[in-house]
DNA sequence: ATAACCATGTAAATGGTTACATGATTAG
DNA sequence: CTAATCATGTAACCATTTACATGGTTAT
């Protein structure tokens, strides 16, 4: 599974234009699971388009750019049910911020307080984005989904707030430089 | 950040091979937030040896294949705080599963039933690492990510077993192959 | 017997990130 | 006036994953 998959699951939603599909990464529906960018996003919607998995129409917008909207066609959404029928790959997970975190004592204390606090920011933005998404008459899926979401985040956000004393605490500070 | 510095990490809480690292990354105190394969670490470990970070010994062993352990340097101590010094990027999240669980309206109820079961034992083998891991004596920054560890799939683990249902409910089992 | 564990590595292929390139409009 | 938003794309670079290659030991 990748950006093609994504990018062809996004469309089933709805047609979409790469733009709009980056945003449902970034700050969507797919925030909290999944990202990509526009280098992996726009060469994925010219391959799908190459291999007859979308169409796509050019929209002429007044004062804004040209727009490319993809939608999906039948064998599309029958390659998507053929990816999603795969054995999932175990989650990748991968947190620079928590890696500095976890080696504190050896960074300075005015540095460490800027990525915990950066931290914390960056997953209430992330609850309140999937607070943003309206599960009424949505399918179980993405209600469910939703929910795992917004449970894991709450929790981080929580947990970041009430022990940020137990990283910011100095009693190590001397430590730093020692091997250097 | 990569492997390569995430392997002087690993090397700053002792010695080690290139084996035992990747069991740190697999089920070990890594296992929540990052991870590598041995295509990634042996790799990185060689670059490492040769910039002169960290040094490498053969280590002979009874019934046993030989053993390089390695051992970080000065300049390696150098080189890993200088990496933690720097802007973390964002967190980089992928998962499958949950990809598999926002489009279940579109796959066999076997193949749900499967992915979240799977994915409810992921998580629960996920808290029994984390609690493995003695905090006792530890620096402040490993036992805080520690507990941010487990906060997180517990939560997680818990959501999965309470919610389960909502997915697994079949009403919507007609619009499979609708499209196709 | 058979699977799992110990232990190291390489090469090719895959795929994603980053930097570059362009440019109008709108909100503060 | 400045930053952000809208909007698309490419090319070089970088890193990781996968498959391959080897082989003894221990537990079931």
């Amino acid at each position: 599974m990748d950006t093609k998959t994504l990018c062809l699951g996004a469309l089933s939603l709805g047609d979409a234009s790469g733009y709009e599909i980056k945003k449902m990464f970034e700050e969507g529906t797919f925030s909290h699971f999944y990202d990509a960018g526009y280098g992996s996003i726009y060469p994925a919607l010219n391959r799908l388009l190459t291999e007859g998995l979308v169409t796509c129409t050019e929209v002429e917008q007044e004062n804004r750019p040209l727009k490319k909207v993809y939608s999906m066609t039948g064998t599309g959404m029958a390659k998507l049910k053929a990816d999603l029928s795969e054995e999932p790959s175990r989650d990748k997970t991968r947190s620079e911020s928590i890696v500095m975190m976890f080696f504190s004592h050896l960074i300075g204390s005015a540095h460490r307080e800027e990525i915990l606090q950066s931290y914390i920011d960056y997953y209430r933005k992330g609850v309140d984005c999937i607070e943003n998404i309206d599960p009424t008459g949505q399918p179980f899926g993405r209600q469910f989904v939703r929910g795992l979401g917004l449970a894991v985040y709450k929790a981080a956000a929580k947990y970041l707030e009430e022990n940020k004393d137990l990283l910011l605490s100095d009693e190590e500070e001397r430590d730093i430089g020692d091997a250097a």
